[in-house]
Formats: C-alpha cells, sequence, structure tokens
DNA sequence: AAGCATTCCAACCGCTAGAAC
DNA sequence: AGTTCTAGCGGTTGGAATGCT
C-alpha cells in the first residue's frame, strides 16, 4: 500500500530521474528529508502546540502544516502514544494487571480492544508488557503464551494469587474499597450490572461490577465468583479436572515456590 | 571500572479497512 | 466501480538503561 511505503527508506540503488521536476523524484527527495527515529523535545513542543491550536486528525497535513519533518503516522503514533495529556505512565497497577490478563484471555491479541478498557494506557503499553512479562514468564515454563497450558496457569495459580494478594493488601492500607478500581470502570461505563458479562463479544465489566458488590471483603467468595463468571467450566472448584493438567499445575506451583515466577516480581512493578 | 547480558519501551514497519474522490 | 488516501492495528526492532560478573 502506498501509505506504508511513505517512511520507508531509500534502499539499493537510487533511480536517475531525468527532470528535476518529476514528481516522483520529488517525492524522495522529500522522503530522505524525513527525521526517523526519537522525537527531540523541541518537536515535541511543536506537535503538542500545534495540536492545540488545530486538534488532532489528518496526521500528513498536520505534519505538514506544523512543520515537523516527520511522517504523519510518526507523529500520530508520538501523539498518542506519549504527548497526550491523559496518557498515564508508570508500571501497571495490580487492577490493570489483572484486567489485562482477563482481557487478553477472551480476546487475544487484541491490544486496542484491551486498552479501551484502561484509560490512559495505550496499545502498545498493554503490548509491551505481554510481552516482556507474561510471555518471558511463558517461556520460563516453556510453554506458548497463547497455549492452554499457560492460560490455565493464568486461571489457576496467577490470576487468583494476584487478586488474593490485592485484596489483602487493600484490608491491610484502606477499610475496603472495592477492587477494581471504580474509577476506571465508571470512566470507560464498565459499571453496569448485569451478571453474565461475557456472554457478548462487548465488555461490559459485570464481573468487575459483580466483585465489587459487597463481596469483596472475602476474597473466597469473590474468587469463587470470579470463576464462575469467568470460566463456568471450573464449576465450583478452581482446580483443574484433568490429571495431566493437575500435575502440571502441580509443578507451576511448587515453581513458584522455588521463585521462578514469583509474586514478588509481579508486585514490585507497583 | 569495564565489559557483557538482559530488560524495557519508543518507534518503526507492513498490512488492512474504510473513507474520499 | 476503481483508485488513492488516511487512520489504525499488531508485530518487530533498535538502543538506552540497568544488572551482573
Amino acid at each position: 500500500m502506498a501509505s506504508s511505503s511513505s517512511t520507508q527508506p531509500s534502499s539499493g540503488a537510487t533511480i536517475p530521474a531525468p527532470l528535476d521536476d518529476d514528481p516522483k523524484r520529488q517525492e524522495e527527495e522529500a522522503e530522505t528529508e524525513l527525521r526517523r527515529g526519537p522525537w527531540t523535545v523541541d518537536e515535541d513542543l511543536t506537535l503538542v502546540n500545534y495540536i492545540a491550536d488545530n486538534g488532532e486528525g489528518r496526521w500528513n497535513s498536520l505534519a505538514r502544516g506544523a512543520g515537523l519533518k516527520r511522517t504523519g503516522k510518526s507523529c500520530r503514533l508520538r501523539w498518542l502514544n506519549y504527548l497526550r495529556p491523559d496518557v498515564k505512565r508508570g508500571n501497571f497497577t495490580a487492577d490493570e494487571q489483572l484486567l489485562i490478563l482477563d482481557l487478553h484471555s477472551r480476546w487475544g491479541n487484541k491490544w486496542s480492544k484491551i486498552a479501551q478498557h484502561l484509560p490512559g494506557r495505550t496499545d502498545n503499553e498493554i503490548k509491551n508488557y505481554w510481552r516482556t512479562r507474561v510471555q518471558k514468564h511463558a517461556k520460563q515454563l516453556n510453554c506458548d503464551a497463547n497455549s492452554n497450558k499457560f492460560k490455565d496457569a493464568m486461571k489457576y495459580l496467577w490470576m487468583p494469587r494476584l487478586a488474593d494478594h490485592r485484596l489483602q493488601q487493600e484490608s491491610t492500607t484502606r477499610d475496603h474499597v472495592p477492587a477494581l478500581s471504580m474509577g476506571y470502570m465508571e470512566s470507560s461505563g464498565m459499571v453496569t450490572s448485569s451478571s453474565d458479562s461475557f456472554a457478548s463479544d462487548s465488555y461490559d465489566g459485570g464481573f468487575y461490577a459483580n466483585a465489587s458488590i459487597g463481596k469483596i471483603a472475602d476474597s473466597g467468595d469473590w474468587m469463587q465468583e470470579h470463576n464462575q463468571v469467568f470460566w463456568p467450566e471450573l464449576n465450583q472448584s478452581c482446580q483443574p479436572e484433568n490429571s495431566e493438567l493437575s500435575g502440571w499445575v502441580q509443578g507451576f506451583s511448587e515453581g513458584l515456590a522455588e521463585n521462578f515466577w514469583s509474586l514478588e516480581d509481579i508486585w514490585k512493578m507497583q
């Protein structure tokens, strides 16, 4: 496609142009002037100021209008992933980590879709988190992050422990604020409330709304409800039915104990 | 202190869908 | 209806920062 090639560095032999006013040559010359790589403070300021005055969108013309020697694509990315005032920076909170695990188990690598439920977080950031943290652990376990084996590990071990740990922390630090921050649920329209939250493709946050209603003080109930809503196939117990998996999960737990996938590692990111 | 390895993340690339012409 | 342009998505990479020996 034309758009994607616009940022390509010129490679191979240069094509001699017979005429100076050859549009193709002019385009190539313009491309060679384009800057790539890290943005400078000046460029950031220019972009921010231009958007403040003119709004965002029409990125190619915006780049030209602002006098930036960048592609529109590059400007868009810089704005969305870094310069936007509502971009949240810093480590993911426990709530966010849980939500990412939850949503990824449901939607897979639909980063932008997942990002829609984490206000202030970008798809790029979530993708990076998944690749650097989650996939790393999958690798340590000698399995693929998208495999059922790994998903089971998340289901039976990581998520329950993460949730439990968070609840314990909350109970010691605060009275009892419902788990997943109501702020983001409200801002994303997630606090709605029916129980069958994941029946459809569009995630309404029902699980979290449920979790936060009254029962949060009891992590056992919370987890049970969590599993019923999220993985109904688990029935009442949070144990794998299949013996092979059971053995593997046992090994996984031992691995946890041996510290090769330490909760502290997960939590120290906060 | 120096060199090497690993981690993390900003930025890039290729591709696609949909809008505009 | 066909072509071009634009925005957006997911995958990948380069290099700075950090940790380790």
